[in-house]
DNA sequence: CGCCAGGTGCTGA
DNA sequence: TCAGCACATGGC
């Protein structure tokens, strides 16, 4: 059992947040991956405790992953510009950008499109179950994210098969961009916002609002500002009358929030989100 | 059952 | 640049 300090922060919040797909919870811990490592993790106060299968995981990585090094109240402050975000700051306090795998987060979110997220959820396992390596940790047993070239390799009627739908062309085309080196996802994370976006728009099944997505929980560009139906929801608040294209919206955010738009655009998702449960 | 879901690609103004 | 349409599938 390991221990990093983790202030500011909210584990439950993060990873219930709409972001990642792939955590469990499971006897009071989550168990996901952190890179190849099977990790489960639990919040206790200002700490974070932690166990993982492999004995390489730094405490730094884990650092790394959930974004501790960040300055959260800085950022919070730079985003906290209007009444509406102020509310979802506060009722969701310590909600952090994970700094997810690159490549997961770029399959991730083209399965995500037009979609839900306990169906993502479920495709996103049978893809690990049907082209991962098994892991194990304690009582829980999972599957790593697919290599690229392995799904690169996958027949189309087999990805259909595990209900990717009319994704499944869109995944394999990708992964292919991906394996190939014509994507060159390790890069991406030097490049700044615009050159990264226009990059990822160049896959099958990526545009506007999953390259957002790549680019904000994939590859650290925080100024990045996904747009998806709940998004046009919070909008409203901004032009209440007014009927707006995602293009505007998307231009008014960035302008509005600054620097970490992001930030203020996971915050809202998830208020507006939860907004939902809590009134039903 | 009908509506909805972290939209995209294509077509035609 | 923008609107309108088809698209797979399962949760609710």
């Amino acid at each position: 059992m390991f221990e990093v300090a983790a202030p500011d922060f909210s584990l439950q919040a993060s990873l219930s947040s709409g972001q990642t797909f792939r955590w469990h919870a499971h006897d009071g811990w989550f168990y996901g991956f952190i890179g190849p490592s099977v990790v489960k993790v639990r919040q206790e106060d200002g700490r974070l405790l932690y166990e993982s299968s492999d004995p390489a995981l730094t405490p730094d990585q884990l650092r790394r992953y959930f974004a501790l090094d960040l300055d959260l109240p800085g950022i919070l402050s730079s985003i906290n510009v209007d009444i509406q975000v102020h509310g979802a700051i506060r009722r969701h306090r310590g909600l952090r950008v994970l700094r997810q795998d690159g490549w997961e987060t770029l399959a991730s979110f083209i399965c995500a499109s037009f979609n839900n997220i306990k169906r993502i959820e479920g495709m996103i396992s049978r893809l690990c179950a049907a082209f991962g390596e098994p892991v194990a940790l304690n009582g829980f047993r999972g599957f790593s994210f697919p290599q690229p070239e392995a799904v690169a390799g996958a027949s189309e009627r087999r990805l259909r098969s595990l209900g990717l739908g009319y994704r499944a062309p869109y995944l394999k085309a990708t992964a292919r961009l991906v394996a190939d080196g014509t994507l060159p996802v390790a890069h991406l994370r030097h490049v700044d916002y615009d050159a990264a976006k226009r990059s990822l728009l160049g896959c099958d099944g990526v545009g506007d609002k999953v390259a957002d997505c790549v680019a904000l929980f994939g590859f650290e560009k925080y100024e990045a500002f996904p747009i998806d139906v709940w998004m046009e929801r919070a909008m409203r608040y901004y032009f209440r009358h007014r009927r707006m294209t995602r293009a505007r919206l998307h231009a008014y955010a960035r302008r509005h929030f600054g620097p970490y738009a992001g930030y203020a655009q996971q915050y809202l998702y998830h208020d507006l989100r939860t907004a939902r449960e809590r009134s039903s």
